[in-house]
RNA sequence: GGGAGCAUAGCUCAGUUGGGAGAGCAUCUGCCUUACAAGCAGAGGGUCACAGGUUCGAGCCCUGUUGUUCCCACCA
């Protein structure tokens, strides 16, 4: 038996938090033993940027992450959850830019080698600074696990893995119109553009034909790309324009001759039914473009300046450009007209400038074949989504799918393993560094590029474990089972890593995708930076504790729904919490065994009997929602048995045996106290941590930690329904005289006696200390029949609750001469009411004037106040009986 | 344009095989009842958006309508 202490008199989580989270390191607990006689459950964690900060986003995440993790510890499997960071390339490389100018230093004064380093110090310097703050969370990861997508291990599987696909002939390099980045100056995927709404313009222009038999009006959004068209298109159906298609234009400005084609992508009803074609810089006119072999005229620099092709517009930016030419446009009357126009635009996730579609020289993975089993894992049920909703969103992504491009122009992340011959400029795909040119056998160079970081972070769930190795972490803890992750992240992540383990590990990553929504503000308004709104959890912790934040986390929300995070909520947490506290110091305070032993049926109580069933049911509740993943309804179903059903009621009823020391009762009440209340904290334990082990830790227990005790199983032996039942019928009398005596304003210190006649005499006989002490009883005599006589020859209120008829006596719930007096009192004031409405009514000027509601309102108050006055004089008259 | 979510007490939200409408906060009343005022005992407050349908029975299932939020697509 472990050393016990009395709990301090008030919850601090402060004082314990930190120590309880040290030992359990120390101990090792979060570092699993393979043990084959035991069935593994793994998670991986989602690993945050190490540009990041703990955010609420990510203590949602964690907190889920952590109670099924902790759930499965004590349910006997053996648990790995992995944890790690990501080197987030964009984010990283912009911040050390950053850093670097305001040392006046750019990327090329100290060159790729010097970028690195200094980006390997930085991420030395604060990219632990997440794990840290992970750790204040409670979270029970295996830190001697950790890993980070640049690591060594990490970067094989990147390697391998693009080796292999390219092999396959599933990563390819070419030339696409891809999404760039003027500002970050890199191309980016599909799925990093964002789309925001934004005011523009649309301007009608004219281009004559170049034989001068009239012009074709269209409308452009984008008039500064207009040095760019290489034609220009109308539907092939378009009546307007058959004429028209085959003539060449002369483009103004410019003056290039360029055709007007007939294409299918053009709807006649939109604007004049009349588009621009530049190849160059829209996804749909390289399309358009390519069907009809038009050239591919690139006008723009990568920071998206005109290029010196055309001099007059060299070198200003896209926006200078655009007021420029449409200026000229206007002078050389090609301009017709300007509308308004609001329209979406593509901006870049992280930086959120204006994407600019460029064709350029981009290594791209070939998504199709790749899309096919992943989907067919899911339809198939091999990998499900809770809820099962965000499926719908995973396949709309998958089928529609289109190559991705994984090339970026950035220096952090990792190298594209691709060399090229110095000589005769033959591409090798190897993952040998100083191979030689497999052609001529001469020097290589390393392209350039790195991977976008999704690359690495597909591979996480095997790549971790030590893919492609065959490992001993990868044979038992692969495939993993639950990856928890916000919705925001499905098409950018999880699909990702379905269609690469199928492809490189033939398993699907995990068999469930727990999906949780955003963490709003009090004002349902998304957290951000800009706004200023973010609630930073490591102040509520600070404030509240952990288990606080974790527990108002959990609570109240349902899977893949929002969630709003107020004050309200997390002083609600934190008083759960202290409930818990103070009611486990009182069990503490009662305790003289020192070892919990639960009686035998025989010698519990019917009130034990009655906790003992409630408590299996909710051991059932708890751990079929755990199973479903209802964390919240799981939290809910704890909450209610401990505050309502343990603490309200359970302890109440225990102090009558408690205050008598040395009887036998007031052991087996100890036991039961102590048995409950301690399955109460291994049931709280995944989601509050810290207060259920330092509670633990002060009273007898079994186990050094209770993080590594039995998660409690329902046993059939204690559940006593009769118990039960006779139990809920003595507190529906209790409740039944609480509200009916608060009703009558009677203060508890005023004690009644209790008469209840029913046909369960059974229930109530010995309950008589529960009525005295819950229902300010003096008191209680039960009978089996109805007999008011022979209980009181008073006047009495009558109660009827589903198996009883309580009687109080009236003259001991009121004072009979102070009630006399009262009744005296209200009778001489609501005569004075009667006298003034009537004078008011008799008065002609007033019914006539005023206004009819008002007279009627007088009316109606004159009727109540008659009507109460009849009831205050025949209370009376019957008291002076 | 396509898809999804949400609409339940004054506020924030639970409510999962269809059978009792609930919690927290707020409000009102009364209590320092030997763990807890971060508390205890009570009370009030809802045509579960609207209209139909299925069913013995609908907050829950089906159809439609309205409002609202989000995702995807991108008609220049």
């Amino acid at each position: 038996m472990s050393e016990q202490y009395e709990l301090p008199k008030t919850y601090a989580p402060g004082e314990f938090e930190e120590r309880i989270y040290k030992n359990w390191c120390e101990k090792g607990y979060f570092t699993p033993k393979i043990d084959r006689s035991k069935k593994p459950y793994t998670i991986v964690m989602p690993p945050p940027n190490i540009t990041g900060q703990l955010h609420m986003g990510h203590a949602l995440d964690n907190t889920l992450q952590d109670i099924l993790i902790r759930y499965k510890r004590m349910s006997g499997f053996c648990t790995l959850w992995l944890p790690g960071t990501d080197h987030a390339s964009i984010a990283t490389e912009a911040k050390v830019v950053e850093a670097m100018r305001k040392e006046g230093l750019s990327k090329d004064d100290v060159g790729r080698e010097g970028f690195l380093a200094r980006t390997w110090e930085w991420k030395k310097q604060y990219g632990g600074r997440i794990v840290s703050q992970l750790k204040r969370m409670g979270s029970s990861c295996d830190w001697s696990r950790e890993r980070f997508t640049m690591d060594e291990g990490c970067s094989e599987a990147v390697k391998e893995v693009f080796v292999r696909l390219y092999d396959k002939g599933l990563i390819y390099r070419g030339e696409r119109i891809i999404n760039w980045c003027p500002k970050c100056l890199t191309s980016i995927s599909d799925a990093e553009v964002e789309y925001e709404e934004k005011a523009g313009h649309f301007w009608h222009i004219r281009y004559p034909f170049t034989d001068g038999s009239g012009y074709l009006e269209l409308a452009t959004t984008r008039p500064e790309t207009l040095l760019g068209d290489t034609a220009v298109a109308v539907n092939p159906k378009d009546e307007r324009y058959r004429d028209a298609v085959g003539k060449m234009l002369t483009l103004p400005l410019v003056g290039r001759q360029i055709p007007v084609v007939a294409d299918d992508y053009v709807e006649s009803d939109f604007g004049t039914g009349v588009v621009k074609i530049t190849p160059a810089h829209d996804p749909n006119d390289f399309e358009v473009g390519r069907r009809h072999g038009l050239p591919v005229l690139n006008v723009m620099t990568p920071d998206a300046k005109i290029t010196d092709e055309y001099p007059k517009y060299a070198g200003m930016d896209r926006y200078t450009a655009r007021k420029a030419i449409v200026k000229d446009l206007e002078e050389g009357g090609y301009l017709i007209r300007v509308e308004d126009y609001t329209h979406n635009v593509g901006t870049c996730y992280r930086c959120h400038d204006t994407v600019e579609p460029r064709v350029s020289l981009q290594w791209f993975v070939k998504m199709e074949p790749l899309a096919k089993p992943a989907i067919a894992a899911v339809r198939e049920g091999r990998t499900k989504f809770v809820p099962e909703r965000f499926e719908k969103n995973y396949f709309h992504w998958m089928e529609n799918i289109r190559d991705w491009c994984i090339s970026r122009q950035l220096w952090w992340g990792h190298r594209i393993p691709a060399f090229y011959c110095d000589d005769c400029d033959e591409l090798t795909v190897t993952k040998d560094e100083s191979a030689t040119c497999p052609k001529c056998g001469k020097q290589m160079h390393q392209d350039p590029d790195t991977l976008d970081t999704w690359f690495s972070s597909a591979l996480w769930p095997f790549s971790t474990l030590g893919w492609p190795e065959k490992t001993d972490d990868l044979d038992y803890f692969y495939p993993t089972n639950t990856l928890v992750t916000g919705y925001d992240i499905i098409t950018f992540w999880v699909s990702r890593m379905i269609f690469s383990a199928l492809e490189y590990t033939d398993r699907e990553p995990f068999d469930t995708v727990l999906i949780h929504g955003l963490v709003r503000d009090a004002q349902g308004r998304k957290m951000s930076k800009s706004l200023g709104n973010g609630i930073d959890p490591l102040q509520i912790i600070d404030r509240y504790g952990a288990d606080a934040l974790r527990f108002a986390l959990a609570t109240g929300n349902s899977p893949g729904n929002d969630m709003r995070f107020s004050d309200e909520k997390i002083e609600a947490a934190r008083n759960f919490a202290n409930k818990l506290w103070n009611a486990s110091r009182f069990v503490r305070m009662n305790l003289t065994i020192d070892r919990v032993e639960l009686p035998a049926a025989d010698a519990l109580a019917p009130e034990d009997k009655w906790i003992l069933s409630a408590y299996n049911r909710v051991i059932a509740e708890v751990r079929n929602a755990l199973d479903h993943y209802e964390i919240g309804i799981a939290l809910s179903n704890l909450y209610d048995f401990v505050w309502d059903v343990f603490c309200d009621w359970y302890i109440e009823l225990c102090k009558a045996r408690l205050a008598d020391k040395e009887s036998a009762a007031n052991r087996v009440a100890q036991n039961v106290l102590a048995h409950v209340l301690c399955g109460i904290l291994k049931l709280l334990h995944p989601f509050l941590p810290f207060i259920t082990e330092e509670i633990y830790q002060s009273l007898p227990h079994d186990e050094e930690s209770i993080m590594i005790a039995d998660y409690p199983t329902a046993n059939g032996a204690l559940d006593f329904p009769a118990e039960s039942a006779a139990m809920e019928r003595v507190i529906a009398a209790i409740r039944a005289i609480r509200a009916r005596r608060n009703e009558m304003n009677v203060p508890p210190s005023r004690k009644a006696k209790v008469f209840i006649a029913t046909n369960y005499a059974d229930s109530f006989n010995g309950t008589e200390a529960f009525f005295q002490r819950l229902a300010s009883a003096s008191e209680l005599t039960v009978a089996e029949r109805f007999d008011a006589s022979a209980f009181c020859a008073d006047d009495a209120v009558q109660i009827v609750t589903d198996s009883a008829t309580v009687y109080l006596p009236m003259a001991d719930l009121v004072d009979l001469e102070k009630e006399r007096a009262r009744l005296t009192a209200e009778l001489v004031r609501l005569d004075g009411e009667i006298e003034r409405a009537n004078k008011k009514l008799a008065n002609e000027s007033f019914t006539a004037k005023a206004p009819a509601a008002v007279v009627e309102g007088e009316r109606a108050k004159l009727a109540k106040y008659i009507e109460n006055r009849a009831g205050v004089a025949a209370a009376l008259a019957k008291m002076n009986n």
